[in-house]
DNA sequence: GCCAACGTTGGC
DNA sequence: GCCAACGTTGGC
């Protein structure tokens, strides 16, 4: 799950250790139908800071509650209002999600020099997608260069 | 700030 | 249903 760090970051999470962030604001379908239709609770999660000076791979969370309507979307003050979302049926999902672990940052450029990780979707060309699945291997890779120095 | 990539919108 | 125009993402 991607993340700007100036909104939220690895580090707000680690502050409120065992409290419950809600993931609001989603506005793709395919990120959204992975949260709805591919996440469980319990689910581990690479915490991924973009949009900033040193985008990458910040550490662990776990999803933590059921898909349920995002309630920015009917919020005609927010951002991420959605004035064609129908209130009985909602267009958009959240899930909330707590805090785990920080990691070493694991940048962007690391994360393009293994051939192990080449095939990662978050790492293809053009990828936008806020939120992406991660195969088992990659995930056994990545975290086990968490805890390798640099 | 630039720009590639991609999603969405809306006219036809 | 096509596709041009436009908006957004996000690395650089």
């Amino acid at each position: 799950m991607k993340s700007e760090p100036d909104e939220v970051s690895i580090d707000h999470l680690a502050a409120r250790p065992g409290q419950t962030v809600g993931w609001f604001g989603v506005r793709n379908y395919q990120a959204r139908n992975f949260m709805r239709d591919a996440m469980q609770i319990g689910d581990l999660v690479l915490f991924y800071h973009s949009s900033c000076a040193e985008p990458g791979i910040a550490g662990l969370a776990e999803v933590c509650s059921a898909p349920y309507p995002d309630p920015t979307q009917f919020d005609p003050a927010s951002p991420y209002h959605d004035p064609k979302s129908p209130a009985d049926a909602p267009r958009w999902v959240q899930v909330d999600v707590r805090f785990v672990q920080k990691s070493r940052l694991i940048t962007l450029t690391e994360l393009r020099q293994y051939p192990e990780l080449a095939a990662m979707r978050l790492l293809q060309r053009g990828n936008r997608l806020s939120i992406t699945p991660v195969e088992p291997t990659e995930w056994a890779f990545i975290v086990d260069l968490m805890e390798r120095a640099a």
